[in-house]
DNA sequence: TAAACTAATTATAACAATTATAATCTAATA
DNA sequence: TATTAGATTATAATTGTTATAATTAGTTTA
């Protein structure tokens, strides 16, 4: 129920300590309830933790990535944006002011049976996502 | 018929000078039949070109892409991979030795269609990649 | 053809996201 | 308490890419 004290219950059970700055990252996280990049998150905890370094939120993002907590999503050139796992989910991303949306759908086996059957690769995982306008955009765009 | 041909064409129709830098270019792409990066080709055309700067070809990577020539792949960190347009299709890419082979597939017009359903969003496009081990890499692990 | 204009290339500097390094601090353990 | 390992901080370095300004090449106009 309580995502946070499940999180910090999976940091305890791998060993990982739970430093003030780890409970602030994981909380931002969660609560945001969007998919932030690490300088969001340094900037939005700066009140709160005044010295904290930005490699601080990079080595921490890069430890609950390792631990299965968060999803980093890489784009070209701009930074990676994380999101807190909850369940498996697709993304619908705005082309113009880059709002990134949850999508939940099945997952594509058929799409990846195919590829290991024809490329002869030992399919792991994929990576899908829809790319458009969001409502506000093509609102604005309209006039 | 002829691929290098056709996108001259297509540069000269749209009003792109033809120059030696790329023709170059292009040719290279056409011929590699590979995912090249922009230093791949910097590289690959040092001996033909001493002096040419390695924002020549960024900037020509960019026209192409404008002109529909080429599209570029994006990952996280590392750098943009450039395919030339032929047919429409999706990459199986191994997370091992970063190898990326083309797989054809009927597009995905049902997710899409979900997903603006859902959304509200206006949907463009989507991309998806399949990541897994190669056949060489998973021959390597097995010993 | 000569002059004027525009496009492309080059060399180099700047940028931005991320990672590495070394010093310091904190917490856990013996 | 002393020792050790882990985490954080401050800062430097790295890397892919883009911007800038000067130069060169090609095209258009007079
Ligand atoms: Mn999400
Ligand atoms: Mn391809
Ligand atoms: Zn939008
Ligand atoms: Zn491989």
């Amino acid at each position: 129920m309580n995502q946070l004290k499940e999180a910090l219950e999976t940091l305890k059970d791998t060993g990982v300590r739970i430093t003030p700055q780890r409970h602030a990252i994981l909380e931002y996280l969660i609560n945001s309830m969007s998919h932030p990049t690490a300088d969001e998150i340094y900037k939005a905890l700066e009140g709160k933790f005044p010295n904290m370094s930005v490699a601080t939120v990079y080595n921490n993002l890069r430890v609950f990535r390792e631990v299965g907590l968060v999803k980093e999503l890489t784009f070209g050139d701009a930074s990676s944006r994380f999101d807190f796992v909850t369940s498996e989910h697709y993304h619908v991303i705005c082309e113009h002011c880059g709002k990134i949306v949850d999508f939940h759908y099945p997952g594509l086996d058929e799409v990846e049976h195919l590829a290991a059957h024809v490329t002869g690769f030992k399919v792991d995982t994929h990576r899908l996502e829809i790319y458009g306008t969001c409502p506000d955009c093509a609102g604005k765009e309209v006039h």
